[in-house]
DNA sequence: CTGAAAGCGCTAACAC
DNA sequence: GTGTTAGCGCTTTCAG
C-alpha cells in the first residue's frame, strides 16, 4: 500500500502539499498539483480513509438507517439516497433497525439489546459523518444522544422533532386518493390501513386512515367501521384484508383504497380471485408509485420513493459542506401525484 | 466525545489497559475490566472507529457488492448479509454497480467512470477489511487490484476466479426444475431466460438455459427455438415474453419454465389474461424462492436467498478470524429445493 | 504557494 | 496482568 510519503517524493513535495492538492484545495498552484496527481496516479495511490479521518474528523461516510431491507419502498429510496451520497465521493454505511421487533412507545426501547448495540456501538462510534433516518421514530433519549454526538441528521418520512424531515403530507395524500374515488360516485369505500405494530413506529397508517375519514366526511359520507380494516402493508395482508372485505356480498364496497400499492396489488388479486371485476365491480387505489403499479393498472398517489430518498441525500449533503451555511429547512413537504390508471372507475351502479 | 484517556484515569488504569479489556482481550483481571466497562459505561465511552483503524489495521466493516438495490433477489441476499455481519459486530458499508451499464466483456469496463471510482475510490480506500460480491463479474484487472490489497474476497453466485464463491449450480436447478415438467407429462416447454445485457456480468441465463436443454436432451425431446426466448428477469419482462410464447395457439407450449420468480409471475398473469388457466392449460414453475411465490401459488426452485447471504457472511467471517486458519474451500455449492405448489399440474392432454 | 511539525485517538510491542 | 511508548497515515496550523 502506497503512502502519501512515496508521493511527496515522487513529486518532489511535501506530505502536506500532496494532502492539499488531492483534497482539491485551492492554495496549490496548478502545476504542483498536476505533478502531485500523476504522481499518485503512477503509484496508485488511495488515501487511507482512516488515517484521513482520524486527522482531519471527517469520514466521508453517511450512515443510512431503514426498518425493512426487503420492502420495495425502501429498498427505492435507498436506491435513491445510495445514488445521491455516491455521486457526491460518500460511502454508505447501512444499518438495518427492525421496528417490528420494538420500538418507541413500548417500554422496550431502552431495554432491545440490538437497537441499544446499533446506537452505542455503530452509530456513535464515530464511524459516519452524518444520518439519514428513513420513517424512524426515535425516543427523547435517543434523540438526545445523536444530538449529543452532533452529527447532522435528516429524516425521511418520519416525524423526528427537532430534526429536518423530508415527508409527504400523508393526510393529505389519502385525502386525495379517497377523494378520487368519490368524484367517481363511490360512496361505499372501503381502507386498508396500517397495522398497529408498524404503526408504532411511524404512525403511517393512522395518518394514511385520517385522510381517508376526512375526505369521507367532507363529501357527508358517514364512516362505517366495518369497511376499515387492517394488514401489514404486504401483497399478502392486503390480499387477505380485501377477501374479508369483499367476501360478504350484501356489504361488499365498490371501491377499496389501499395504504400501499403492495396491498392494493393484493386487493387486486383478491378481488379476481372472488370473480369480480377490477375496475367493473370493485375500484381499487393504492399510495406509492410501486414499480409494478404500471403493470397492475393500478391507480396510485405517486411519491416518487426513489426521488425521496436522493432528496435526502442532498439535504444531508448541504448541511455538511461547509460554505452554504443555511439550515435545512425543518420539514420540507414532499410532492406527490395522482397516477389515474385501469384499476378505478365508476361503480357499477353508475355506470 | 470522551476519549479513552478520561476513561483510564476514572478506572485509574493505562490506556493500554482500556484498550484491553474493552477489546475483550484475554489478559486483563476480571475485576479490572470491571472497572474499566463502569467507567466507560459512565463516561458513554465510545472507541472512535478511524483511531482503532489506523491504529489496529481492521476497520470492522465489511462491503457488500450487489448489482441491484430494488431487485427481490438482492434484497433478500443483503438482508441476509448485514444480519450475519451485523451480528457479529461489523458494519456493512454498500456498494452499487449497475452491471446493466457496464461490464466486463464489453470492453468499457477499463473505461466506465462509475465502474473505475467504484475500485479506486471506495473499494481500495481502506475503508473496509472484506468484500462480499454478489454475482458479479470482475475483469483479471480488477480482481488483480483486490488481490494487492489483500483484502479476503467471498462471491455469492458469481463466477470468481480464484476466490471462495458460494453458488447453486444453475445447471442443476434448471435440469430439476425442467424435469418436475416433463415428469408430469409436458413436452412442449418453453423457456423464458435471461436476456443478453445482464448475462454479461454473469452468465446466469446461460447457465440456466443450458440445464433445460440438457434435461430436455435426456428426455429425447427436441429443443424448439421458437420456445426459446429471453427476457429481463423483471415480472412485466416475464409477462410481455409469456405473452408472446402463450399467444399463438398453434405453437403454444404445455408449460413455461422461467428462469426467476419474477419472470414466473409475469408469465402467470399473462396466461391469465389470454383467458388460460394454470394449471390447467398452461404449467408454470420459476426459479428463486420468492417472498410472494406462496401468494401466486407458485411452484419453483428455492434457493433460500437470504441464507445465501448468511452464508456469504459467515464464510467471510472466518476467513477473518485469525483462529481457524482453514481458508475457504474455493467453491460451495449451495443447497436449493423444489416447491411445488399450484401453479404446476399434467398438461391438458393428459388430464 | 509550500514546508515543518504537531497531533488526531487508539493499539501493539515491549518491558516489568 | 499492567504500564510505557512508539507509531498507524494523514491533515492542519503556523511559519516563511
Amino acid at each position: 500500500m502506497t503512502r502519501i510519503q512515496k508521493v511527496a517524493e515522487l513529486a518532489g513535495v511535501s506530505t502536506a502539499t500532496v494532502s492539499r492538492a488531492l483534497a482539491g484545495k485551492s492554495t496549490v498552484s496548478d502545476s504542483t498539483r498536476a505533478r502531485v496527481v500523476a504522481a499518485a496516479k503512477e503509484l496508485g495511490y488511495v488515501v487511507s480513509a482512516s488515517a484521513s479521518s482520524l486527522a482531519s474528523g471527517r469520514t466521508r461516510n453517511v450512515g443510512v438507517v431503514v426498518p425493512f431491507l426487503d420492502r420495495w419502498f425502501y429498498s427505492a429510496v435507498l436506491k435513491g439516497a445510495h445514488g445521491g451520497l455516491t455521486d457526491a465521493g460518500y460511502d454508505v454505511t447501512l444499518y438495518h433497525l427492525d421496528t417490528t421487533e420494538v420500538g418507541p412507545g413500548t417500554g422496550t426501547e431502552g431495554t432491545n439489546p440490538r437497537r441499544r448495540r446499533l446506537f452505542e456501538e455503530f452509530l456513535l462510534r464515530k464511524r459516519v459523518d452524518a444520518l439519514i433516518a428513513v420513517t424512524l421514530e426515535l425516543s427523547d433519549e435517543e434523540l438526545a444522544e445523536l444530538h449529543a454526538v452532533g452529527k447532522p441528521l435528516v429524516g425521511l418520512g418520519g416525524p423526528l422533532a427537532g430534526v429536518p424531515t423530508l415527508s409527504i403530507d400523508d393526510v393529505e395524500v389519502s385525502r386525495l386518493a379517497t377523494e378520487h374515488l368519490i368524484s367517481l360516485g363511490h360512496r361505499e369505500i372501503a381502507h386498508i390501513g396500517g397495522d398497529p405494530v408498524l404503526d408504532r413506529d411511524f404512525h403511517l397508517g393512522w395518518r394514511r386512515r385520517k385522510g381517508f375519514e376526512q375526505a369521507l366526511e367532507s363529501a357527508g359520507i358517514a364512516l362505517e367501521p366495518r369497511l376499515l380494516n387492517s394488514a401489514d402493508f404486504t401483497v399478502a395482508g392486503g390480499y387477505r384484508s380485501a377477501k374479508e372485505l369483499l367476501g360478504d356480498p350484501r356489504t361488499r364496497p365498490t371501491a377499496i383504497f389501499a395504504g400501499s400499492d403492495e396491498m392494493a396489488m393484493g386487493a387486486i388479486m383478491a378481488a379476481r380471485d372472488l370473480g369480480l371485476r377490477v375496475p367493473d365491480d370493485v375500484s381499487v387505489i393504492g399510495i406509492d408509485g410501486h414499480d409494478l403499479a404500471d403493470f397492475y393498472e393500478l391507480t396510485t398517489v405517486d411519491q416518487f420513493a426513489e426521488e425521496q430518498g436522493r432528496l435526502a441525500a442532498q439535504t444531508l449533503l448541504r448541511e455538511l459542506s461547509p460554505d452554504g451555511e443555511h439550515p435545512a429547512p425543518q420539514n420540507v413537504a414532499l410532492p406527490f401525484k395522482l397516477i389515474v390508471r385501469g384499476s378505478t372507475a365508476a361503480p357499477p351502479d353508475r355506470r
